[in-house]
DNA sequence: CAGTGGTCTAGACCACACT
DNA sequence: GTGTGGTCTAGACCACTGC
């Protein structure tokens, strides 16, 4: 093998062809491998989010491939939001610690469409207790019954209105340590607090959305009364890998908002 | 000008710099203007939905630039969804008129995740008539007050058990001859159906929901008891060049089902 | 076999941002 | 000016499809 100065990774060059003997071929072009390489050096933390990533030369020499390799693995990268492309600067790990676009997540808009025009949520929270999973909550984060989860109850408010109750439960074991005092004295989002002092990244989320209609306890949260219909939204937000890491169950108003959603 | 044999059309041939002296430049790269030109030629129905496009090689020297900027136009109108890239086939026309994905825009799926474990969708139509757009209908399909729409109204059975309202409004002249009579009769979705027999091919939408409880009209078309809560979902989609072309709202219930969404 | 889309490369130049 | 991502090109070869 030729010239092997400073190696960090070789992406073992095999750009088509079968490998071993194996019974289940599944080649991959040498942009997916390289786009596998760079998402393992983001799940490891070797760039964190925010800070820019090596530049597409820098990246293709440490790979031993063509810059062109490396720019359609970064494309990919950048169409699924795990990273940002800025000309003249360089490629920065996405993050939700951005004033940028507050709530990526967030598909509930003011019916007037402009999210602008009713300032920051006010967010208030309301419970945060250790406790252990039962079924249905160990099913959905990948664990077992009874190992150790946090559960956390918030309203957030819009213009002083109550919108949106929401109940998440997080695994024990990467959020140790937080507690209702740093999730109220955080000044930014909860996904932005997750990166910044748990270095845990939502990377994809899928919902659920149902009609229900809320409880006693839940009308009062949201000072809505009896019978009055909400959005039920159930998430399942995933780091990298694809390892779920957080079921949200939320319950929106939508007497002056609406859930938007775009088909294509 | 060099070589000019079986001329179609010229994209100016004008990679980067300023055009003349107006006052707003707005360039777009080369691989810009080819998809706005392949675009035209959709729209205009140059290529009909479920046909192959010409290949690469054919538009490259169509438009007079390299493959792999023809390629670049394809890979973002293939991202859209207007286009379907099929290795060693072609490039086809992107249609509703396949029965492989049934409803590309219907997010409702079954709780237990299996779209074919219910089979085929019955549908009823209960409603279909000529009438003049009050103000609300006129401004979502960017007519006029008064213009002539056609409204039609339908439910969906799945398993046998009605579970989706739609109220639909469409602009009068684009579907002129559509009746009952023919949506009844005509195997396949409405906008497989609106595609071969209207050309018009809906390609985008957006989808405002909401939680409401229904009137006694829409609990006896539903089968559900008053107060029941429900999905509202208001539907806009348009066609190529953005023009809106159907207003749909539909009721969904959510007992045996849910609205699926994916957020990254 | 020929034709299609898919991958990979290498090099040139442009647009933008920072210093 | 230097370095970054963004565009464009030209050519080679691979993988899949259908004759």
């Amino acid at each position: 093998m030729p010239h092997s100065s400073t190696d960090h990774e070789a992406p073992a060059a095999e750009p088509h062809g079968a490998g071993a003997a194996g019974s289940a071929p599944a080649f991959s072009p040498l942009y997916q491998q390289i786009k596998g390489l760079i998402l393992q050096s983001l799940q490891a933390g070797e760039w964190k989010p925010g800070a820019a990533i090596p530049s597409e030369m820098d990246l293709a020499v440490r790979y031993r491939v063509s810059q062109g390799t490396v720019r359609k693995a970064i494309d990919e990268l950048a169409a699924g939001n795990l990273v940002v492309r800025r000309q003249g600067k360089g490629t920065f790990v996405a993050t939700h610690a951005e004033h940028q676009v507050q709530y990526r997540f967030l598909r509930l808009i003011p019916d007037n469409g402009d999210v602008n025009s009713e300032g920051p949520a006010q967010r208030e929270i309301i419970d945060c207790r250790r406790l252990r999973a039962n079924a249905e909550v160990a099913r959905a984060l990948a664990l077992r019954s009874g190992d150790a989860v946090l559960q956390v109850r918030r309203v957030l408010s819009f213009s002083g209105v109550p919108t949106i109750l929401e109940d998440l439960w997080l695994p024990g074991a990467p959020f140790k340590g937080l507690t209702a005092e740093r999730l109220s004295s955080y000044h930014g989002t909860m996904y932005a607090l997750f990166e910044v002092e748990f270095g845990v990244r939502m990377v994809r989320a899928e919902e659920h959305i149902r009609a229900v209609v809320p409880d006693a306890t839940q009308c009062a949260l949201l000072q809505v009364t009896p019978g009055t219909p909400l959005l039920s939204v159930e998430r399942i937000a995933s780091t990298y890998n694809q390892i779920p890491m957080e079921l949200r169950r939320g319950l929106y108003r939508t007497d002056t908002h609406h859930y938007r959603n775009e088909l294509n």
